[in-house]
RNA sequence: GUGCCUGUAGCUCAGUGGAUAGAGCGUUGGACUCCGGAUCCAAAGGUCGCGGGUUCGACUCCCGCCAGGCACGCCA
């Protein structure tokens, strides 16, 4: 809605700079595009343009008086713009007729589950690939966090009007499997107190899940393994450990509220040949040379600060290549865009993925990398000490049972993620009361409970699309329109910007303006029109809370 | 040493080149016998790390410092 208004602005402000430039004898190249703002002083109007100290300073003149022959020129529908005028260097600010605002609730009553929906992404086809973390243990915190962006990110995406696919990368092939492989047969071989026999690697995994898996195998197969030479059981422990493991993750992410349409398999890379095929290419476009008995792809002359080995002088690939392999897959299932969600530690990586996607003949910019910025995990205070390798960390799992998974949701997504996170559990648990996901959901709880009460009390509700709004004039019930007609215009940019953190702080303005209404004017003990009146903006804050928290994964209940 | 990220209220963090920089927590003081007090209202709290530059206008863009984090492999 608002967005149309926007637009109505824009159109018109073109227009008369259009004619103002032809009277003047500009150049029309020159003229800038308009642009609408929102002034953080209400008094400024409700958007406000600064066209007219832009032509001042491209064409030298002076900003309001190129701002009154602009403004002499506009033509708006006077039923949608109530005054405009010029203020401070050559602002135009713009003032909305209130009818208008008005007109977002009863959008949203009547689009309900679809309200907010754009068509930003006009149907294209967009990829974002997270999580991926290796199938070797538990994920941790800082998984989480990417799980938490990145699904919320697809959905958002979704909502934009793209068609999205939720992907995780499983890294099943290399050395690291090995170790995990060997690392639980270690295990295995120590409960029959026979651990010499299977020395348990340098660089092993140490966590209790690599017991319990031993034990896993140890009940199912008995001492099966032990007479079976080590070269021989290792593909079998491999396996085994990755397949449970990966059952885990999947187990905590579905607790996590996080589904994958695709889980793609590395190894399936190598044993389709794509690796290969995809080294063929490279060496088909003389993307690829030969050094010191190791092949090396020429990022550098795709703005990578030097060139990159893809195939090792043993003659096996780097991670690079499978990864080259990958994304050349991913472009040929024909996605527009392709959103990588790493963490923030292989952000050195991003320039020579680039130059391989340039090198697939895409376009840079066809691929969007967001990092994930680490979590520092806190008790009380105190920076809890967290190491994969020595098996001493607090998983994702541990972390939503504990604080809850709207919680967790909402606290990873209230930053943006290139910065880093502090979660404190104990402050989490403690702070319940005055948590700001509670906030938004106690606006929820109250609205569902509004009606509820109105059925108790016996209190008709007519079709609140029908009903009028005209009742709405106090302040906080315009401020809570407003803030309601934002709704569109806010995701929009958590859309264009890949910012799934706008959301929440939305929420939250649009809680804390419906609780101020609520605190201070009476709904269902109000007359009857204006007790409609105020019933349907209530049911229209219910609407978008709920499909934009839906948004970020965290429920909306009825009651708290 | 080189590159990337971060530096905004006591703490945790928002802030599409615009007008008087915001929120939550914490602190202080208040709120209807009535729809949910997990709420509301108000106050106090700032050299936007420092210094230059571009601009009519900079928290925002550019350069140089300072501090913290991360990465710089024929590991993944």
């Amino acid at each position: 809605m608002e967005e149309r208004i926007k637009g109505l602005i824009l159109n018109a402000l073109k227009e008369a700079m259009r004619s103002l430039a032809e009277e003047e004898g500009w150049n029309l190249s020159l003229l800038p595009e308009p642009e609408l703002e929102k002034p953080r002083n209400p008094e400024f109007g409700d958007w406000a343009t600064n066209v007219a100290m832009r032509l001042a300073s491209i064409f030298s003149g002076n900003p309001r008086a190129i701002a009154q022959r602009i403004v002499e020129k506009l033509a708006l529908p006077k039923d949608a713009v109530r005054s405009f005028e010029i203020a401070g260097p050559g602002f135009i600010n713009f003032h909305f007729n209130f009818d208008l605002f008005k007109e977002v609730v009863r959008e949203a009553l009547r689009k309900d589950k679809d309200f907010g929906r754009l068509n930003i992404g006009e149907g294209k086809k967009v990829q974002v690939e997270f999580v991926s973390a290796n199938p070797t243990g538990p994920l941790h915190v800082g998984h989480g966090r990417g799980a938490a962006v990145g699904d919320s990110l697809a959905s958002i995406l979704e909502f934009g009007g793209y068609e999205v696919e939720r992907e995780y990368y499983i890294n099943d092939a290399g050395l690291q499997m090995d170790i995990l492989g060997r690392s639980v047969r270690a295990r295995y071989f120590e409960l029959f107190g026979r651990g010499e026999e299977a020395p348990f690697p340098e660089d092993g995994y140490r966590g209790d899940y690599i017991y319990d898996l031993a034990r896993e195998i140890k009940e199912r197969d008995g001492d099966k393994w032990l007479g079976v030479p080590l070269e021989e059981s290792l593909p079998y422990f491999r396996s085994y450990a990755c397949e449970r493991i990966l059952e885990g993750i999947k187990k905590d992410l579905e607790d996590f509220g996080v589904r994958f349409d695709v889980w793609f398999s590395e190894r399936s890379l190598y044993e389709k040949g794509e690796v290969q095929r995809t080294i063929d290419f490279l060496k088909a476009r003389g993307y690829v040379y030969e050094k010191d008995g190791a092949l090396w792809f020429k990022s550098s002359a795709f703005g990578d600060e030097k060139d990159r080995v893809v195939v090792r002088s043993n003659g096996l690939p780097t991670y690079l290549a499978s990864d080259i392999a990958y994304h050349k897959n991913k472009y040929e299932r024909g996605f527009d865009i392709v959103i990588d969600i790493w963490g923030a530690d292989h952000h050195g990586y991003i320039p020579r993925m680039k130059a391989a996607v340039q090198a697939l003949g895409k376009s840079p910019d066809s691929l969007q990398i967001l990092l994930i910025q680490f979590v520092t995990l806190l008790r009380a205070g105190k920076p809890i000490s967290m190491s994969t390798r020595a098996g001493e960390f607090i998983t994702l799992a541990e972390v939503v049972k504990e604080v809850g998974k709207d919680a967790a949701r909402y606290m990873f997504l209230t930053r943006k993620c290139d910065s880093h996170l502090e979660f404190d559990l104990e402050l989490a648990k403690k702070q319940t009361e005055e948590n700001p996901v509670y906030y938004v959901q106690y606006a929820h709880a109250r609205i569902c409970s509004l009606f509820e009460q109105a059925k108790e009390r016996g209190i008709s509700i007519p079709d609140l699309r029908e009903v009028s709004l005209d009742p709405l004039k106090e302040v906080e019930e315009i401020e809570l329109l407003k803030v309601l007609s934002e709704a569109e215009g806010e995701l929009a940019i958590a859309v264009r910007e890949f910012a799934p953190h706008r959301i929440p702080y939305y929420l939250h303005r649009l809680a804390g303006a419906f609780h101020s209404f609520y605190n201070r004017h009476p709904i269902l003990t109000a007359p009857a029109n204006v007790r409609n009146a105020r019933l349907a903006l209530s049911k229209a804050v219910g609407i978008v809370i709920r499909n934009f928290l839906s948004l970020i994964g965290v429920s909306a209940p009825e009651r708290m």
